[in-house]
DNA sequence: ATTCTGACGTGGG
DNA sequence: CCCCACGCCAGAA
């Protein structure tokens, strides 16, 4: 729960999320001013399990990878769903990344 | 109370 | 270009 400003920010930007668009922690923690708390981030995607309108998939590493993918279901349910979206992975990798890269920063100016 | 780890990112060598 | 170390904050052992 913990429903603290910071997670509740990372939550309402996860929300905003554009549906076949993916985007960092780093964005978001920079959006939210703590550009070096990326971590938390991560961690309040974790809280962000009991908000299922929260698209922690389309959330990934600054490279693209879905290294959070362990934390979802099964082996390949992030990945599915991404690609679902129209989102084309491989192998974790995300391709186009910089194409579908969807930053807080610049587009919720 | 202390220590380590963790869905990251940046910087230095 | 690749590898290592540090910072951040919170939760678990």
């Amino acid at each position: 729960m913990a429903d603290t400003g910071f997670f509740k920010k990372v939550h309402e930007t996860a929300k905003l999320i554009p549906y076949g668009r993916v985007t960092s922690y780093g964005a978001i923690a920079k959006y939210l001013g703590a550009a070096k708390s990326a971590r938390m981030v991560g961690w309040a995607m974790n809280a962000s399990h009991n908000d299922p309108d929260i698209p922690a998939h389309r959330v990934v590493n600054r490279v693209g990878l879905l290294t959070g993918k362990h934390h979802f279901e099964g082996t390949n349910l992030m990945q599915q769903l991404l690609e679902s979206e129209g989102v084309e992975v491989v192998d974790l990798q995300i391709q186009d990344f910089n194409t579908i890269f969807w930053d807080p920063t610049i587009e919720l100016l």
